[in-house]
DNA sequence: TTCCATTACGGGGCACGTAATAATT
DNA sequence: AATTATTACGTGCCCCGTAATGGAA
């Protein structure tokens, strides 16, 4: 068994089943997957691959656990190059980040720029996308971590970290009738047409659940991927913003107002989320604690060995 | 990297450094192995061990990390293997038991004789040492399951399935004083010498607590690694036994006479110990769930999961 | 007809074995 | 002197790439 026919199986699997794709993905010839793989099954004595004729239909049943199995010996393997890199050079290597745009935007520039004064010839990329796409890009190794603050509950093999509560605030024009009120309610925002996030992004779903146990069906009028749309259609009158209270600066965004809305909602826990069985760098760890001072790594190691604790 | 090099990292490792035992043993040449384990660690970019001279002298930091993650990695290619049988011959296969003699002789002949029945191809086969070797066998794969009692906590790569508590008896020759005792007690006992298990075995330490919390030092005279041993010196009425209750057997033991001592120890608790990272054929679930019927296989899995719950 | 996987075949790299060397104990 | 790791060197296997073939859509 090599570490090749490995590889030729997990990318015919990323690539559904299309042989050449996954030659083509690989740099190398189609005949070679073909055989490398024929040569696996041989030896393991099992069909990985159920075949109709010439082409291949679908993954086997020992196929499926083969696959799983593969795909950890890979990651490995790359694991053990993170550790000669480590040891080899502490300061280089590569650090990729997949975050939301509220993070991205609002939370990570402080954090970012004492990292890489603190680590300069770390290459350092941010991957912004959907909370779902996040988490593939770390479960599958193109990203090194998520930070996000929803939906990354779902993939078994990432481990998440609490990192801190935020509430919400809701932004509005200057002189909007909501500034004159003594307190907040869900009611009289729900009497004006509402700007917010996306589903399945930063938290949406803690919005709507406090408009339902109310019994308020709130106008939802736009949803957005990030704080700054919204925060522009407020702008012009569209309706009233709720968003995350880090996203408004009141130096920067002169043109609005922000109502604390901790009261109205539950707070949102941001988490970083963490493949488990990758081998974590040292300036990994120091980025996380940076990010969340009580993780340091003791307690992230731990935290990565009992999930749930 | 190939696998290889990983399987000559390993057996070096085992081999306490010594790079010819380990050709040896894998049953290749001195210059092959040598010169491979360079390449890997030029691949690599570290230097896996120190060497004096020409002699490896120990194992460094990265070397250690590289190794741990080496293990996993040919694991998981035995793991590979397991499955190619698992779906090739769901009915034949290689079973190893490590176990006590406790079990081997009073607990497992029933369970084994139902297992062979229903899987009559499956070359099953046991191995018998102490808590520790059993242990080690199953952390390295030379046995697939461990039941023990005591001092398998130890070892992190073990998963622990509790699967019954058990109680202690006295045994005595027939007309021995005890037994005119209306209830057993620890005083009563601390008058005559005491033959029973080594220390490190089948929940000796149990014994000890007992008579230690009533400030009671007992006059052992004779400690033993198995029940067998210490009746045969009962009988020649060197003193009394405490042994596990499953060990008597009244239709056997009719030179004996036994007492019930459960109210006097702690119970103690059998478990099965299985390697968290190996894959579990399915006639090693059957056998598990014969030998403790509430471990079926979704339990199992659980517990393998989660595995302090 | 096109796309795609498999079979056929040849070349080159590399892993392994034997022999020789060097360094420790 | 004995043990043990490394260097030198040749050979054979096997992986891979090109070309050709055979099924599916």
């Amino acid at each position: 068994m090599k570490l090749q026919q490995l590889r030729y199986l997990r990318e015919i699997a990323k690539q559904k089943l299309n042989l050449s794709k996954a030659a083509n993905a690989l740099h190398t010839s189609q005949p070679g997957v073909s055989r490398q793989i024929q040569l696996l099954e041989q030896e393991l004595g099992v069909e990985i691959f159920t075949r109709h004729g010439k082409r291949l239909t679908s993954i086997t049943q020992p196929g499926l656990a083969i696959l799983e199995t593969a795909q950890r010996m890979l990651q490995d393997a790359d694991n053990l190059k993170k550790i000669g890199n480590e040891f080899n050079d502490k300061e280089s290597g590569t650090f990729v980040i997949a975050t939301t745009h509220t993070q991205a935007r609002y939370v990570l520039p402080p954090v970012i720029k004492r990292f890489i004064e603190r680590h300069p010839k770390i290459r350092l990329s941010l991957r912004q996308g959907s909370p779902i796409e996040i988490s593939t890009w770390v479960s599958s190794g193109e990203a090194d971590l998520a930070i996000a603050t929803e939906a990354i509950e779902l993939f078994d093999e990432l481990v998440m970290l609490p990192c801190y509560e935020w509430n919400r605030c809701v932004v509005v024009p200057p002189r909007h009738p909501l500034l004159q009120l003594k307190e907040l309610t869900l009611e009289s925002i729900a009497q004006y047409t509402i700007i917010t996030y996306d589903f399945a992004f930063t938290g949406r779903s803690k919005i709507n659940q406090a408009f339902e146990s109310r019994g308020l069906k709130p106008n939802v009028v736009l949803t957005a991927l990030d704080a700054d749309v919204i925060k522009t259609y407020v702008e012009i009158g569209l309706g009233v913003g709720i968003l995350a209270k880090m996203a408004f600066d009141p130096a920067r965004d002169k043109k609005l107002r922000a109502i604390d809305a901790a009261h109205l909602f539950e707070p949102s826990t941001t988490r970083i989320g963490i493949c488990r069985n990758s081998y974590i760098r040292h300036y990994i760890y120091d980025f996380i604690e940076m990010f969340a001072t009580h993780l340091d790594t003791e307690t992230i190691n731990r935290l990565l060995r009992n999930p749930e604790n």
